[in-house]
DNA sequence: GTTATTTTTGAACATTCATTCAAAAAAGAA
DNA sequence: TTCTTTTTTGAATGAATGTTCAAAAATAAC
């Protein structure tokens, strides 16, 4: 027996990062293995092929950010404090220079989404995921009174993942702070009352 | 002498829709050459290479979808009607199961929008232009007092273009059109007053 | 009709790609 | 240590890619 040399979660981080920044077509097997420091034999023998670095990397990149967004919601502060939050932490994302702008999810939905069925329910399902525990966080804020009843906890989160999503597309044209401030604050007028 | 054989406009709205379908790099020349009907010398002829079949592709697309988007807004009937048909059209779209779910200045965006500064500057700019039209159906509509006057023609028309960004990537994950129309209406009632 | 110019054709090109493979290295098991 | 199994290495492979090119065809101008 043999384990292997390298950590399996930096190297899958390098990965995302790599993915995230060119895409799954793009991103050569060349820079994986730069990105990764590991050799293609490696990369084969641990994870297959391309295509199951990529998904693998899909499920550490689920996996970490779940963890910052429950830690999120977790927080003692008001609802409408972590709502905030979370959007100012999206805004700084899509204004920030590294490839981290845009959602590794999102990039390969669009990207691939049509031409690989089992990425794309991978993908869909760990974003519905997090709709769901957004819903879940808005539900709860209305049973305590922190947020009115409507629009409702459903359509909440449908919106706010909507307009997450617009507005990671909408910094790709527009990457000025004040005008994304400017949209998350109609956002959250709306959702928060 | 000699003129072209083929409809230029033919060909790139063929070209158009194969990039739409599989993004720009997924799209061979092969599969340019079939949707085309041109070989590979016409089309390096006539273009110069993939990439400038993309650049006129895309100005094509601009100019159809103008055409289509200023016919919408001449119509004789009240602003809000024009919002309600234009998302309408828009949420058919995103359930048509054809290649047309997609708008292509945004996949060409967010795909070689990085790498390919003149693309994404022309695709940014074409946007923008349709954003100031919104911007400007807006300010007309407040003015003739059809809507009111918050939050303004800018930010509405801000604020539509994230959301109709969303909602086509919504439509990924979730193309029901209840879900869909649900998510219009609560655009709507916030736009629309 | 002849010439000049351009497009069309489709095979050929060099390059890049993801992948494979056999030998070498390493580590757990005996 | 010795054996066995797995990983690591990095060159090799074959397929697919975007692009080029020279000959052929076609049109416009004269």
């Amino acid at each position: 027996m043999r384990n292997a040399e390298f950590d399996r979660q930096q190297v899958l981080r390098n990965a995302m990062y790599a993915f995230m920044g060119k895409g799954y077509s793009k991103t050569s097997m060349q820079d994986l293995t730069r990105a990764t420091g590991l050799h293609p034999g490696s990369i084969y023998c641990a994870f297959e092929n391309k295509r199951g670095l990529l998904l693998a990397a899909i499920d550490q990149y689920h996996e970490d950010r779940t963890c910052h967004l429950l830690a999120l919601f977790a927080e003692d502060v008001p609802f409408k404090q972590k709502i905030q939050r979370y959007l100012d932490e999206i805004v700084a994302e899509c204004l920030s220079c590294d490839v981290s702008q845009s959602c590794l999810l999102v990039k390969i939905l669009t990207e691939v989404g049509e031409q690989d069925a089992d990425v794309a329910a991978k993908v869909s399902a760990y974003l519905q995921q997090w709709q769901q525990a957004l819903e879940t966080a808005f539900a709860t804020a209305i049973a305590d009174g922190e947020i009115p009843s409507a629009p409702g906890a459903q359509a909440s989160a449908q919106f706010l993942m909507m307009a997450i999503y617009g507005l990671r597309t909408y910094a790709h044209t527009h990457p000025h702070e004040q005008q994304l401030r400017q949209l998350t604050a109609m956002l959250t007028q709306q959702l928060l009352g």
